[in-house]
DNA sequence: TCGTTCATATGACGTTGTCACATGAAATGC
DNA sequence: GCATTTCATGTGACAACGTCATATGAACGA
């Protein structure tokens, strides 16, 4: 390797071209944010970048593989926010799986477009099975927390399903509060006690006459 | 009105206009079923439906404007599904809402995109708000049966957003069995349990020492 | 029978994703 | 240190798209 960095502030190419990459997811990421799906077009993220609107082709195969790796940060940042979340050791079990749901829910209100986009990818692609298990994993450690590791996973699933219903429900506007009279927050305690109740009651119910 | 109709099979301009109309909503419905949001372009709608690529702009404002009429009828075949469902009354109230529930993501598994659709519209559109707010009346009482009606607002809102979850994180690939261990047939059965146990063992677990 | 209405057909325009190709600077080999 | 290669970028082109303006022809009312 020849030192191409002769001068402080002369970056080698594939610097260079990592910075255009970068510069490029983000300001996809802002015309998601300001301009809905729509707004994404190559021609507005190269001109927005301030490349021509072919350069985006030697970064990404196609526009669908941008939007991807913008979901996957998507899902990764959500997943660091909620290991951030994790390591609040003074708050109590059900009160911490309470702050990760409104996490998830968080992203749904800051960046509804990009949210929608998360879920929109095929799941099966490697980086997004990656991501989206980091998160995964993450809910399955708070869920066990409160429910115990034999029921964990099955409310589990149970908890980040009504996570993603109210999430989704909440942005596409079926969820005013004047028709169902309470809100989301409201909504999720009510989600974290039932499946509290109902993980550590079944024997206390099942014991009792019916 | 002059007896246009002088003969047997011969149709007034009218009745044609609106035959034309219907199909062209199925020829959107069978395209977006067959190969997703991107196989509905107006060319293919026409084509499918037997006529030009402007045709619909006589029966349809724009491409939106069709979209959002096949997401009401949507709405409204699910609302009519929920409201014969709650005709069966020899089912008990928790049983009834869990078929319910599973004729919501049955919708989901069935015509994914039309379901992706029906939630992808403005909330906010006259039709819309009608279609929808029929749903959301039949679930209410449906849950109303299992929870009573001073609760049934509450928990309404919390089923039918954790029914939206399931649905759609089944459709989005999310809800893989192996990683979760348990199926959408499970969740919803616990989902009805939690929500039942919810309601009549608040007061029950409150008396409890803790 | 004669205008009128209106659903449909067609041409056209701007925009989009994408490819083929050109260009020029950085990287590499000698 | 120079020649060659590599490769990110710029540009022209193409098909397909939503949409509008306009033309056409058949069904309508009188």
């Amino acid at each position: 390797m020849t030192l191409s960095s002769k001068l402080p502030g002369v970056v080698t190419r594939a610097e260079t071209a990592a910075a255009t990459r970068r510069t490029l997811i983000r300001a996809a990421s802002q015309l998601l944010d300001e301009g809905g799906p729509d707004a994404v077009t190559l021609r507005a993220v190269g001109a927005l970048a301030g490349v021509s609107r072919g350069a985006p082709y030697g970064h990404f195969e196609s526009k669908e593989h941008l939007l991807t790796q913008l979901a996957v940060e998507a899902w990764n940042a959500l997943a660091d926010d909620v290991e951030q979340l994790r390591a609040d050791l003074d708050a109590d079990p059900g009160a911490r799986l309470e702050r990760a749901v409104l996490g998830l829910i968080a992203v749904a209100r800051r960046q509804p477009h990009l949210y929608a986009l998360m879920f929109s990818i095929p799941a099966d692609a490697p980086a997004a099975v990656d991501a989206a298990g980091r998160l995964e994993n993450e809910f399955l450690t708070l869920v066990a927390d409160v429910v115990g590791e034999p029921d964990a996973h099955r409310y589990g699933a149970l908890v980040l399903s009504s996570a993603h219903g109210i999430a989704g429900l909440e942005l596409s506007g079926h969820l005013a509060k004047d028709t169902w009279g309470v809100g989301v927050e409201q909504l999720v305690q009510m989600l974290v006690d039932a499946i509290r109740l109902g993980a550590d009651g079944r024997d206390r119910i099942v014991r009792q006459p019916d």
